[in-house]
DNA sequence: TAGTATAATGTAAGCGCTTTCATTTATAGC
DNA sequence: GCTATAAATGAAAGCGCTTACATTATACTA
């Protein structure tokens, strides 16, 4: 591999000439710089990013966590991170923190031992504290889906509590007045927001929501599953259910068919997410669309601007969803 | 942040003893290990990996190049060499290829001037002259579902023939004898392979082939859909189909529900790869597993052993595919 | 106890760049 | 043509490590 010496001995001028057409910040002859570029060509060059990186400290590297880095979620998330990324020429480190404390610390150090720039982070065991303090030290952070009121600027969040009220609504303006609930894990914030989106909907048009219509799972299409079999188990009537998440819509659904209730005919059910299986489960799911790819391109935005000063971008910190009308819901016949 | 010279003040030693201490690879005094790591502790010094990188030239980050890093395939993939990888204290640098050759290429030398120490490369567009090339230069490559008998020890291949093979023999075995298979794009070689295996076990059990229940798709649930409808216009009797993989079926098996086809009771369908919508779409889906986050496990095993010198692994090139059967296929009722 | 082998530690030269500062060269003003 | 100024270029000092080689301390042999 040629060195910026061998092109520099090549071109007839000095190494630092050489880094000056590279990096085109300084003023550089016009003849120069064409005679470095062959140079470089002629030899096929490529420079030593390690060595640019230690000597500019500067990675150019920007690491991601995740919980996970199968399943159609953070997928979409990576892509959009990937991609704004790239074209801007930085790279990206990946990591994944699995929902757990220990693991997603251990993981941002290992981020941070690897010289990133920046971190863009999917975490939900950690806590705010953590997090301030992190943000506090010299490595920028950016949080997606998560607020943190003192980091207001770092955070890339969708209107969860929207989400959960469109969902709601939906399924009220289509005439359901006894609605179930689904709900994630509680002390997520996610699934605290959902809820309180559906209560206010619920309130807005003046039903009375019934506790022992809402049960509490995990965000996995299992305890969908479970949470509907509890529901049905209680013999009370409900026309129309709301899940806080696909997954557990699609598990809810199952059990729904194993009960010979037809979906929607008997029983109108949204989802959340807009993950791709919602296109995939039968009847295709009604649901409330989380731009997870976008948000993950708005976050890779965030660094750009604010790290490598490409001060041009717009910012945009809250999503909307908005709902996505699919076939598992409909107007309820009297 | 610290340096590796206050540790070696603080401790009273050299540079290089500490350094030593951190690669424990050379013969140091207990009594000095002590005093360093007690001196590293103190200052909380974190080695510097970009220094480290350039001066052992050695990045210890591994790129991986997927086609894409959304979908439910690729997640997979990158949650088993991650886990491999990060447990070896190796970092990964990820870039999609979209299946398109320019794209591909880019990505790859985008990885190399990254400095990776090794490649995994999970490509389709780029040719297998390219690929011999590129091993041939000074940074290794191991591939991932794609055999090059030239390269055959840097491949980690799926026997696809025999996954074709079996997902056609089930159906057979269920006594069905008028079989439709929709393939992949006949130019992947894993789509041939499949498709091989479909032919020797119709040949096996005496069935002939017949052409005009074939389609090719493009691996998409769209094409699917669209390949279904073809087959379906032909009105030629079929009572089993199989798809190259999940996702056709998953399309396959909407349009059957269009036409009012029972899935299994009048038409049997088997899909290929296993993807967790298989699970999710009705009726679940039986389908051959393809063991894709084993074989990402594996290729970042090959990269630990042949270049970090993790001598202990055992290497495993060719997985086998095996059935899973759920209840999208049932016994022909005669 | 000297003499040698061996283990432990230190010295210093890079790795391939960036960047400050000094120097040279071109441009403009008169 | 000669200075004053600006533009272009070069020299050299790092960035924070690793590692070959040199040196010193320790253990062992006869």
């Amino acid at each position: 591999m040629a060195t910026i010496y061998q092109v520099s001995e090549l071109a007839g001028v000095s190494l630092a000439t050489v880094s000056r057409v590279m990096n085109n910040n300084a003023r550089v002859s016009e003849k120069t710089r064409s005679k470095v570029l062959a140079a470089m060509a002629q030899l096929g060059y490529r420079p030593n990013s390690i060595a640019q990186s230690l000597a500019s400290n500067r990675s150019n590297s920007v690491g991601i966590l995740v919980s996970e880095l199968h399943g159609p979620f953070y997928g979409d998330m990576l892509a959009g991170i990937e991609n704004e990324c790239r074209a801007a020429g930085k790279h990206v480190i990946i990591a994944a923190g699995h929902s757990e404390e220990a693991s997603e610390i251990d993981g941002i150090e290992f981020l941070i031992s690897r010289s990133c720039d920046a971190l863009i982070l999917h975490v939900e065991a950690v806590s705010d504290d953590y997090l301030i303090k992190l943000a506090a030290g010299n490595i920028p952070i950016v949080l997606i889906n998560r607020y943190i009121p003192q980091l207001a600027d770092n955070c890339i969040c969708l209107n969860n509590e929207l989400g959960g009220y469109l969902a709601t609504k939906q399924l009220l303006q289509q005439g359901h007045r006894q609605l179930a609930y689904i709900a994630g894990p509680m002390w997520k914030s996610d699934a605290k927001d959902r809820y309180a989106g559906h209560l206010r909907a619920m309130a807005e048009y003046g039903v009375t929501f019934n506790p022992a219509l809402f049960a509490e799972g995990d965000f996995q299409d299992s305890s969908g599953s479970a949470c509907m079999q509890q529901l049905l188990a209680k013999k009370l009537p409900f026309t129309a259910l709301v899940c806080a998440n696909d997954e557990m819509a699609a598990g809810a659904i199952e059990v729904a068919r194993e009960h010979g209730l037809q979906v929607p005919e008997q029983l109108s059910i949204v989802g959340f997410d807009n993950l791709i299986l919602a296109r995939y489960i039968h009847p295709k799911l009604t649901t409330i669309d989380y731009p997870i790819g976008e948000m993950g391109r708005m976050a890779a935005r965030w660094v750009l601007k604010h790290i490598y000063q490409h001060q041009a971008l717009a910012l945009k910190h809250l999503f909307e969803p908005v709902l996505v009308c699919r076939e598992s819901a409909c107007a309820l016949n009297v």
